[in-house]
DNA sequence: CACAAAATGTTGACATGGGCAACATTGCAA
DNA sequence: TTGCAATGTTGCCCATGTCAACATTTTGTG
């Protein structure tokens, strides 16, 4: 005999997925308070579990961040992949995507900020591996569209060519990550013609795109405005 | 009578300034850790100074990096200011600024996270006056490189045109913003061909603008690569 | 089915760190 | 001179990360 539980023996001893309920609730508490320096015991409290029972699944706090970011990265896939799905053109595609991955960074700062902020760089190892994939994955997907419009139409597969599609590449999502961490940092807007001004910035990071890889032709913007 | 010094007095009971030193401490930290996780007590160690000192120059350790961030501003602004100071075509004063923005970040990328990463944001406040303006004197280095660099040429004044330098210097900024932590989390080289990619991005961003902004003439890239 | 081992949770303890409060020392100003 | 403000110091409290030892289940295996 453990418990002198009164009424029912509401919680059994163990969980069924402390795991997923810790990630969850740092998703929610990261949402919440928009900062990762929440603590352990804070998501162990609120998964209704001893303080220390986390460690049983992740050896450290890093590792349970690490944890977090992975889903932000499998989340922002989903989004981009999502957005991309029912489109034709190159242009286009990167077009959702990109609006996408704006979107998604803004309407979630703190998650963003934890899977680029170098939470997981600045220390001493690498970042873990589960979330290194994850963000492999993610990272496959800005890849694959830019490359494969590319050879969508059939460009020569020279190194010259590679060498332009890996500065596209890099342009398309330095562009990205930067606007998405301006906006994210309110460092620019949040006010008045924002939408419109960062509609305008992808659309002209395209048309330069299209310079360097004629593939992705200069076009009108396309679909709905940035959610907010 | 306090002290018991069996030799000579080396430390004076008040410091002289300890503000200044306890900044110069952190920053110190910061670039060995590359992490803001230290404490105001490892400072105030560092500092020989007992662990609440600190807090008689800094209400909160928010506030300390808020300071920390201010002077990271500074520098850069200076960096920036430095690198353009005897070029005359707007094309390579902006090449210029890219460049010191770039470099400068990777060079210390936990001050330049800490800078932009939100830290300062995402709390409860606003960011501490302080670091905002100092935010602000960088942040207008590149809005007047790229306005002047305009008007220099005789813009026509009028609202068109205005909505247009926006987005340039939105662009600007963000592509900016984007390579630098790209680079600062490893997400991008750190290996290879980055410097050449590095430059190729920027070259390929100012012939973008160059489309919005028709004063911003293409050319070749100038000066010297990327800094390590 | 019994039972040992592996999983999973719990309690307790320790060191570290942020931050408050009370006190000490010094410089400065009236 | 004397009293106040600035600056440092000591001591304390509490929250947190993390380790160690112990408790309770689940599960695989004879």
């Amino acid at each position: 005999m453990s418990r002198t539980n009164s009424t029912a023996d509401q919680r059994p001893y163990h969980h069924g997925d402390l795991h997923r309920a810790i990630v969850d609730a740092a998703l929610e508490v990261l949402s919440e308070s928009q900062s990762t320096e929440f603590s352990l015991r804070e998501l162990a409290r609120r998964a209704g579990v001893s303080h220390n029972a986390p460690y049983k699944h992740f050896s450290d706090k890093r590792e349970l961040l690490a944890a977090v970011s992975g889903v932000g990265f499998e989340l922002l896939a989903e989004r981009m992949a999502d957005a991309t799905k029912e489109l034709g053109s190159p242009r286009e595609r990167l077009a959702a995507m990109a609006r996408a991955y704006v979107s998604g960074g803004v309407q979630n700062p703190a998650l963003y900020r934890l899977m680029f902020g170098g939470y997981l760089t600045g220390q001493d190892s690498d970042r873990p591996a589960i979330e290194r994939t994850a963000a492999y994955r993610m990272k496959a997907l800005v890849v694959d569209a830019m490359s494969g419009g590319a050879l969508g139409h059939e460009i020569p597969n020279n190194a010259e060519n590679e060498r332009k599609l890996d500065g596209a590449i890099l342009v398309f999502w330095s562009q990205m990550h930067g606007l998405t961490l301006l906006l994210v940092d309110r460092l620019v807007g949040p006010g008045e013609a924002m939408r419109e001004l960062s509609d305008s910035v992808l659309q002209s990071m395209l048309d330069g795109l299209a310079n360097c890889i004629p593939v992705i032709p200069p076009g009108v913007w396309v679909g709905p405005p940035l959610a907010d």
